[in-house]
DNA sequence: ATGAAAGCGCTAACAC
DNA sequence: GTGTTAGCGCTTTCAT
């Protein structure tokens, strides 16, 4: 037959059968292991020995229930394969292992029920910080349970860190992460219309999103410095994914011919637009600048390379487990990281202007 | 003074304060937390009031160390951000999800310690499946190690499962989820030699690692079949990123004339030897094919898109926890998914056959 | 410096 | 059906 576990008693060794092979006292060997009393060296080694010998490993449960802390942050985040989320999940995983914390996973798909859902189990795990990442729906609902769960996880001894969106309000015990939509998005829109353009497309208008939110005032804000009015009819809607932006870029060119640069809402979009117009023969930057936001590593991959927003996610995912493991060392509970535009090659002055 | 009641001293309510609530006894609260016993409609009710009066949620390590399932599985990778991982990454979290399971991140960035350590951690935690994902290395003492682990993760109630790596041998209590590499490998070097092409470059050559092993066996034997003496000087050793990909192509540019066709060892590399081949002014895949292996959407994007072999990661990721966490219930330990080549714009016939 | 005793919050036999 | 009685493996007072 086909074997089986090679163990015969399948138990664990406990720090009870170390204490013993050690001819110690339980505490003793609990000691040793805390390496926070003085333990005689003798006996010290004494434990280690046995501990060795019976390959002994402490109980995390057993640990995390005694009171010991529970060296764990969680990471919610709605899609690990989106580039995006991945360089943040590399920062916190970084950042959470480097100071001795294990990492849970969790993954929500963009639905809001799960995140709340997840959130719930984080509690039951006593993971001490859970860092929810990426764009909050604007739901008023939502907010107030997200509140909520600041509050519950807060009270019992976790901390709600809130990485890639808005804050909940002052008096909300959760910390935040976030970086500059508003500004990279104003300082990409600034480009695009003193290069001449005049007609840009924002494509991948997300509703009730709050990265779209924040990016569509920096949109609107550098239309007012340059005293260009915005048409309401090229913020167009989607999903923030290659297939989306393929799909409005089409749409867009069969029914408009005076837009003259689009606006990928991300690098995702902006990679579809791109395939989309090289599909109907529209030359990129010379009959149409494209930029997007991000800069995942896609964006230089592209042809042309894509002029982008950049976004500091690793540093996003470190600064969340940083702040979030040490609150009240710092009253620093906020914290809003800086975006750059990258200038590549996926832009040009509109062809009026171009000669 | 009184203590217990948890709603007024900050501390989290307990099971205790259920009951003492709900006016019944602990066990009976367990009970219909666990809802496999009976319990009268009623006292449910009653019960159930309670945890959400209280907001209640359970202790998941009272639970873990009180004998119930630990409900996590550990997912070790090389780095969350590698196109190949993350695929794999949300398979793995998928089925862990909709199994009830937490999922446990740890990455190893390619080192061996590091890779070990992980999963002593794992074992502490208690995870069911220890899933470590990714090539191996053929040094025989890190595969004495890792056998060691299987065997004592195995003794200890987990379960240890290698996905995307060999098998450590029949005795080892491991599980072990595999694509076929060598499969993909021979079916892509006899479509290039099908075509016509004679001198064909391997690039990305990793010493010692299962992977690249398994590759050029597929490499070699294809070569055999169509009767080719394979060049071992077109064997070019490297790293599986973009990076050493344009590196390599830049030397092989600058040293071979005769070589027609790229079979890069992944898509990344591709990635780079494409970026190269462009630099240089060579078009693919007009003066030069390339191919690929992976078929991560990057592929899908460049320019022009990849020929590649296709791997199922997501499906990996799923099967890896399907088995992990369900062995016994057949023999099943082993399972090896198919991989099969994908034909997009990246290949052509050698020149000197193409007119 | 070390041991004894008392839980942490929960589940799991057993009774009733 | 429901309560009683025991622990799970560990950390912590508290003695000594």
């Amino acid at each position: 037959m086909p074997k089986k576990s090679s163990t015969e008693n399948g138990k664990r060794p406990t720090i009870r059968d170390v204490a013993a092979l050690a001819g110690v006292s339980v505490p003793t060997v609990s000691r040793v292991l805390a390496g926070n009393y003085p333990v005689a060296p003798a006996t010290r080694a004494k434990v280690l020995r046995a501990m060795r010998e019976l390959d002994y490993v402490v109980n995390a449960h057993a640990r995390a229930l005694a009171g010991a802390t529970t060296k764990t942050v969680a990471f919610v985040v709605d899609d690990v394969t989106g580039p995006f989320y991945a360089f943040i999940a590399r920062g916190v995983e970084q950042e959470a292992s480097s100071q001795g914390r294990l990492c849970l996973l969790c993954t929500t798909h963009g639905d809001p029920e799960r995140e709340l859902a997840v959130v719930e189990l984080m509690r039951e795990q006593h993971a001490e910080a859970v860092i929810v990442v990426g764009g909050a729906w604007d739901d008023p609902k939502y907010a107030e349970r997200m509140r909520y769960f600041a509050t519950v996880l807060d009270k019992s001894g976790s901390r709600l860190v809130l990485c890639g969106r808005p804050s909940l309000g002052e008096d909300v015990p959760a910390t935040v992460v976030h970086y500059d939509n508003e500004g990279g998005s104003y300082a990409m829109t600034a480009y695009l219309l003193s290069a001449g353009h005049r007609k840009i497309c924002y494509m991948g208008f997300g509703v009730g999103l709050s990265t779209t939110d924040e990016r569509m005032a920096g949109f609107r804000r550098a239309h007012a410095d340059y005293d260009v009015e915005v048409d309401e009819s090229l913020l167009i809607h989607g999903h923030f994914s290659k297939a989306s932006g393929r799909e409005m870029t089409r749409h867009l060119l069969a029914e408009r011919s005076d837009v003259t640069a689009i606006f990928a809402a991300t690098d995702m979009v902006a990679a579809g637009t791109l395939k989309a117009l090289r599909e109907a023969g529209v030359r990129v930057p010379e009959d149409m600048s494209v930029v997007g936001f991000d800069d995942i590593p896609l964006a230089s991959d592209l042809t042309p390379a894509l002029t982008t927003v950049h976004v500091p996610h690793e540093q996003l995912g470190k600064e969340a487990v940083r702040l979030g493991l040490g609150r009240s060392e710092t009253g620093d509970d906020q914290v809003v990281l800086g975006t750059h535009i990258v200038v590549r090659d996926s832009v040009a002055p509109p062809k009026h202007l171009s000669h």
